[in-house]
DNA sequence: ATTAGATTAAAACGCATGTTTTAAATGGAC
DNA sequence: GTCCATTTAAAACATGCGTTTTAATCTAAT
């Protein structure tokens, strides 16, 4: 026997596709009940509301990744000594963890972080700062420790220059992928354009201030 | 006597803020004629459509800005050396010139580009690589230039990374100030964010690959 | 087999959007 | 002053959205 597909995972598998290809709010609950051969009601039936949904989509993601970067986090920062790259070197393997909730995890839990930065969405920031909130403060720590001639401010505002990079980059992967295969002729794999990223984030990261 | 103040400006100026502000599809045109203190139609009349009205604003300031980023960047072409920073460096002149539009011309432009980057908006973007694709291949060229380390396909994707960076940081711009201003005393003004932003993003660029 | 509770189906509701239509007002040219 | 093209005003239109309601159906325990 074949375990039984729930509605809700019906639901939540549809969502997530279109959520990470059009964004939260391009996205209609019709669009995604068509998808997922569920009458349109059910949104409401079983989450309360279009944002529950989004939240629960998030959950799944946010749920296995954030627990796994902060044990990664914690264990650097057991060592005395270590470089910005290496923090965040930290996330390969939380990122990749995520295969566990979908082939693709990485790349669709990071268009959807993506989305949800974009958009202004505040619920979404903010449900992620209350969950969170405490993964996020010991990153920036962390960071600090990697690189303490950074003053808090101009670290604060380079992490969110990072943010900034990996969430468009996301965004807008499959357009740009698209692009740079009929330019370069290489196709481009969501995760290489990680491996591509890391570098990029650690250097300006380290960048002298002026 | 002062210049008369036609509908079409009205309609620009308020637009104009209130997209910068919001983004272009949370922005009605209902608000925006409001604002402008005009009548709702008058917006179809003069400019045909909402997405004729958006473009006409990115428009504003793409046919200033554009043209002297070209001939900045050609100026910098024709010396024999120069580094990543100095091509970015390209970018101050220009943008101080969109103050002749608008006294904050140049955040507004930078709030513009982020949501016309953010948001799916396909008609923005072909717009302005139809209209100004040869600067921005320009820029491509001129950024091998100063790197030739880089293989043009990781040049490519690390300009994506900058814009990124620099379309984010102006489009969560005031959240994030609030937050700096409140953790770390200082308030920084918009401008000095593009300067906090350079180092970052010349330091991503030169980094080395792996 | 019946019944009570959980789920699904179908339709309608209320609201906001961009656009279009129709009528009124405006402002120069003759 | 009259007339005509341009512009503004007001209303209605068509569509899509999230949500709610009401009825039908399924499921499992009695």
């Amino acid at each position: 026997m074949t375990k039984a597909v729930t509605t809700q995972d019906k639901l939540l598998n549809a969502a997530e596709a279109l959520f990470a290809e059009q964004g939260f709010e391009q996205t209609s609950l019709r669009q995604i009940t068509t998808e997922a051969n569920v009458n349109l009601a059910s949104v409401n039936y079983h989450f309360g509301s279009k944002k529950a949904l989004i939240q629960a989509v998030m959950a799944r993601y946010l749920d296995v990744f954030m627990p796994k970067l902060q044990t990664e986090l914690m264990a650097l920062a057991e060592r005395n000594q270590f470089n910005t790259r290496e923090v965040f070197d930290c996330f390969r393997g939380p990122l990749a963890e995520l295969r566990g909730v979908h082939e693709q995890g990485s790349t669709l839990f990071l268009s959807l972080l993506g989305f949800a930065y974009a958009e202004i969405q505040g619920h979404l920031r903010r449900y992620i700062m209350e969950q969170f909130g405490e993964v996020i403060a010991l990153l920036l720590d962390t960071l600090h420790q990697a690189n303490p001639k950074l003053s808090p401010a101009d670290m604060f505002w380079r992490l969110h220059f990072v943010l900034g990079a990996t969430v468009f980059a996301q965004v807008s992967g499959p357009a740009l992928r698209e692009i740079a295969a009929a330019d370069f002729g290489e196709d481009v794999a969501a995760d290489q354009v990680v491996e591509r990223l890391i570098p990029f984030i650690a250097g300006g990261v380290d960048a002298c201030s002026e």
